[in-house]
DNA sequence: ATCAGGTTAGGTCAATTGTCCTAGAGCGTC
DNA sequence: GACGCTCTAGGACAATTGACCTAACCTGAT
């Protein structure tokens, strides 16, 4: 499997490039030099840088959904998925500290250069949007379901960009608890409220 | 006054070719055609890349300041100054929705490149952070005005990367609607508790 | 008029960029 | 063995980058 293991361990160590580095300062030589590889040899794979660009949205894009789907199984209530999403900024604290959030980031950087593919890196955003979505309506939240969704995705993606920009690790972790104490307040409430309607 | 002129139209352009496109994207040829100067004549006035970047973040400091001190000025209460700060989301929302929040994608680049000037640029951020924990503290929220503050620019940090991401205009609206309704409770909070207090 | 200082233009420099080509190595099939 | 295919290496290419120099220019003081 020389082919597709060459391949997948370009796009692979482009994606860990594009995130650390960005998109733009992150040079052929530099994903050629991480694999192992001669330039020469990356043309082979990959045209222009577009392409690797895409290939690399379109990696985060399966991944994204394979964790979806896995926070899906594991979780036996939306509350536990919900919180799933939540302790990402815990687990990858440190390189959300360092980095930012791999998403957030590439959509900015992709705006400014006014990119095609910035598009397509936002519905990497629209997977956890709309997943998220799910979850809130699963909790009897129809109508503002999505609203709530859109609401912990924006906090998350503040805490990212401040955490990074002031390198501040007990703050994630504050922010964390706030965000959980958050979802805990609203689900408090929705169940009061639905208990009010069918008594 | 052709020395002073001359350099403050770089740093102005500069400040702005730094924002719409980036700081690595943004080549001294820009800014020179930009300015409508010579590269020679650059390199005059900025021997290096980062003397313009240090440039840009001091009158980005310097600007930030002034507005603050306005702000501080013309709102009679803490409540209308807090209000001057979440309405810079409404003020420029189409250029949010461009190029994001200039302070905030500064910090992020300016992370990804482990650029030395990165701390300076969450200086930036540090200003909000403490005029705003001034406001906070001034309507009596001693122990909770840091966190308030950062919840707010934590907040605001987050509405533009998704605006940005999904470019969507009604969606600052609805958000600032909701940072309003945010500072209205805690404040109605307070006061009550402050009642609490004294009776 | 002369001179000094700050200012500007144009051009050079090595290094790096993304793009592209060619030659050949490896390997399975006929 | 000969062929075809994918994969690889090494380099060439023009364009652009940040950095730097030198020769003029302007302006005001002498």
């Amino acid at each position: 499997m020389p082919t597709v293991s060459t391949r997948e361990k370009i796009i692979e160590k482009a994606d860990t490039l594009f995130y650390e580095g960005g998109f733009e300062a992150t040079s052929f030589a530099d994903i050629a030099a991480a694999v192992g590889i001669s330039r020469g040899n990356f043309y082979h794979h990959f045209k222009a840088k577009d392409e690797i660009l895409d290939a690399v949205i379109a990696r985060r894009m399966d991944r994204t959904r394979m964790m979806l789907d896995t926070w899906q199984a594991e979780g036996a209530q939306p509350r536990d998925r919900i919180l799933s999403f939540i302790h990402l900024l815990i687990t990858n604290r440190t390189r959300i500290m360092a980095f930012g959030c791999p998403v957030g980031t590439l959509c900015s950087e992709l705006a400014k250069l006014e990119h095609g593919a910035q598009h397509r890196a936002a519905q990497i955003m629209g997977l956890f949007r709309d997943w998220l979505t799910g979850q809130f309506r699963a909790l009897g939240m129809d109508q503002q379901a999505e609203a709530r969704a859109m609401h912990l995705l924006t906090w998350s993606q503040g805490v990212a960009v401040m955490s990074s920009a002031f390198r501040d690790e007990t703050f994630i972790e504050r922010e964390v608890a706030a965000i959980t104490q958050w979802l805990d307040d609203i689900i408090d409430d929705q169940t009061r409220h639905e208990g009010r309607i069918c008594s």
